[in-house]
DNA sequence: GCATCAATTATACGCTTGCATAATTACGAC
DNA sequence: GTCGTAATTATGCAAGCGTATAATTGATGC
């Protein structure tokens, strides 16, 4: 009876480190950060709770990255649809509807984004990608905006254009924030008609129709 | 040479209850949940951790009666001085001022909010709290919305005053939100006049003037 | 096949955590 | 005063944490 110690294959850096970062984001959204121990993180990528260390340095390291990814995936799934529009009206629509239907509105998405704000106001690296991921959507959302009004005739001056972003942005992010906190408060499909009515009344455009092409 | 034990006076159960809840609070604000020990709570609250246990009988029952706290207390902020306010416009604008000024949107307190959001998701009570006090907000928000558009001789029918309730409280949530999360992304004042130009738009009410008065 | 070497496992250390329990002490009742 | 008792301190424990390091093993080139 020989100790018998565990097989294992050979992976490469990339892909051990990806998987790693999807067990971090999985258990994160699951238990909170109190359930992503090193070594429940580990147990639930398949590999001993040693390989972490051999692939980051520290246990924060794993954890900015897997915010990373979890900001870029959300930026990502928001903005999927959205080029596919002809108008810059429709996609201005796409935009919205997406930023508050599943799967970005999402119970575990906006419990990972609130256990990861701690970390944030805490940990300068992590604060500078926070800080980059909320400016880089936004400036997005600003620029679909000022098509949209320059489609409809009105082009707004920048100290305008950045105002109104930032509002557009304040509703959707809210909305996203609710649905996703108190999925039972709303009837389905609500959120989505009050986004585009919202959103539609700040910029006086008809985005409800434009939504449905 | 005495083994010098520890002096102390005794305090009334509340007293004391309510420092641990404030040394809890405190401390989830500076350094987030992971902070807030039962030892590091104790020291805030100049006591020994013994004490702790006399009073709650887990340390995730001081943590629930923390989160009840905080959120009564922001919710009493918010609605500080809308009362004083003579029209039914007035008093809107001011609680919309108040929602994105400080001390309610402040970098601790949106960090707070965060920092129980992940307890919120698991523990039964605490999402009870949580419902609780969003409809609570919700609620007296859309009495005021239906009382201003009453008082321009729009009365809104109960489906649309829901949604523009819905629809104000994610505008006025998102820029708490980002107010909080983000404090150097936006110039003083800027929150202000964002949020009443994006509540008036949407309820088709001219807030910035009433907010004046 | 065999040597090589990084990828992976195994084990252990020191620290912190929440919780329990026993020993003390302040303070009001009488 | 002194006595009782609830409030408070002191001490300890078992479990879990992140990290370090040494021992193994799978794959690759020759």
């Amino acid at each position: 009876m020989t100790g018998e110690r565990r097989k294992f294959r050979r992976e490469g850096a990339d892909t051990r480190r990806q998987a790693l970062v999807l067990a971090t984001l999985d258990l994160i959204a699951e238990q909170g950060v109190r359930g992503a121990t090193v070594r429940a993180i580990a147990e639930r990528a398949d590999v001993t709770q040693g390989l972490i260390r051999h692939y980051f340095s520290t246990k924060d390291e794993l954890v900015q990255e897997a915010y990373l990814a979890h900001m870029a995936g959300l930026t990502e799934q928001t903005f999927a649809g959205v080029a596919e529009r002809e108008t810059a009206l429709g996609r201005l629509a796409a935009l919205v509807v997406a930023s508050v239907t599943p799967p970005v509105v999402d119970s575990a998405s906006v419990g990972l984004w609130a256990g990861f704000l701690n970390h944030v106001r805490q940990d300068a690296r992590m604060r500078a990608v926070h800080a980059q991921t909320y400016h880089d959507f936004r400036d997005r959302l600003e620029r679909l905006i000022v098509a949209a009004l320059e489609e409809a005739g009105r082009g707004p001056d920048a100290g305008q254009a950045r105002r109104l972003a930032i509002a557009c942005n304040a509703v959707i992010d809210g909305l996203w924030l609710e649905g996703g906190a108190l999925p039972e408060a709303f009837e389905p499909d609500e959120l989505t008609g009050i986004a585009l009515t919202a959103v539609g009344a700040i910029l006086q455009l008809d985005l409800e129709e434009a939504a449905k092409t």
